[in-house]
DNA sequence: GGATTAATGAATTCCATTATCACTTGAAAA
DNA sequence: TTTTCAAGTGATAATGGAATTCATTAATCC
């Protein structure tokens, strides 16, 4: 199945339905998999092909792709949310660099020797790491 | 030494003054060690105790303190920041709770046992983790 | 077809943070 | 001490990302 036709069912299955303004934003997101992008990004390139969908559209459309679990929303260290494909439960976390704030990459099969290889892997300098475990705490989990 | 005095030899051995507003706001700090306060929080403490001191000093103020090293600002899920004392380099990590926010800290002995034995230590049940690394990438470190 | 509901988009609002700029402070020099 | 002046401050305006409102439009149901 198409990757397109993949998210149209998730849609469908959640009782959304698949709008025009869902399936260009969609169609932005496939052409620039890989690269993380704000709300603004998205709207910006939906403006430069030539269709014009608000900007609260694109913010409520990713927010919903959010609750499906078609994207990720990533928080780095500036003020914006930046999104992303979730490509099959597959986690991956990121490279952050203090001098240029490129974005390397990293899936995490294995968590123990993680700095180590990492360093080798990427030639990445790491001077810092950031973590955050998510879920339910004692009070919450039942 | 003590902690306070520890802090302001920080300051003048940077080259920066020790004015009575970055001193009431290192005091709160100090006051409130181990929360996590938003620079607002910060500044309604200050009003609370019958100081007035502008928002923007105190905005300045915590990036001058993260900059010096004696702060951390820290980005959870929401728009704001949020800052904690840098406690002699001790890492520390964050469980969040999805369902009431709550933070537990937690520190990173050891990187390889770490989700079961999170788990176990603190009750909380773990669905997601976002681990961000920083440093140099190959193009910048030298 | 008419009614009901979902979705949209322009504009507005919200809110955290940053910038501006005239004024004040405090520490070094006189 | 007093003077001096860069460093620091604070009221307010500006910014920018995100959320909200509400009138309009599209889709779906009976």
């Amino acid at each position: 199945m198409s990757r397109i036709k993949e998210i149209e069912n998730r849609l469908v299955h959640a009782k959304y339905k698949l709008t025009t303004p869902r399936r260009l934003i969609m169609e932005i997101l496939l052409e620039n998999e890989g690269e993380h992008l704000t709300a603004e990004d998205i709207h910006n390139r939906l403006r430069d092909k030539g269709y014009q969908v608000g900007l609260a559209t694109v913010y409520r459309t990713l927010e919903l792709f959010c609750e499906l679990g078609i994207l990720a929303r990533l928080n780095f260290e500036d003020a914006s949310s930046y999104y992303e494909l979730e490509e099959n439960d597959q986690h991956h976390h990121h490279l952050i660099c203090l001098s240029c704030s490129k974005i390397i990459e990293f899936s995490d099969e294995l968590l123990e020797d993680f700095m180590e290889s990492i360093e080798k892997k990427y030639g990445f300098e790491v001077t810092d790491h950031k973590i955050k475990y998510l879920g339910y705490c004692s009070d919450c989990s039942n």
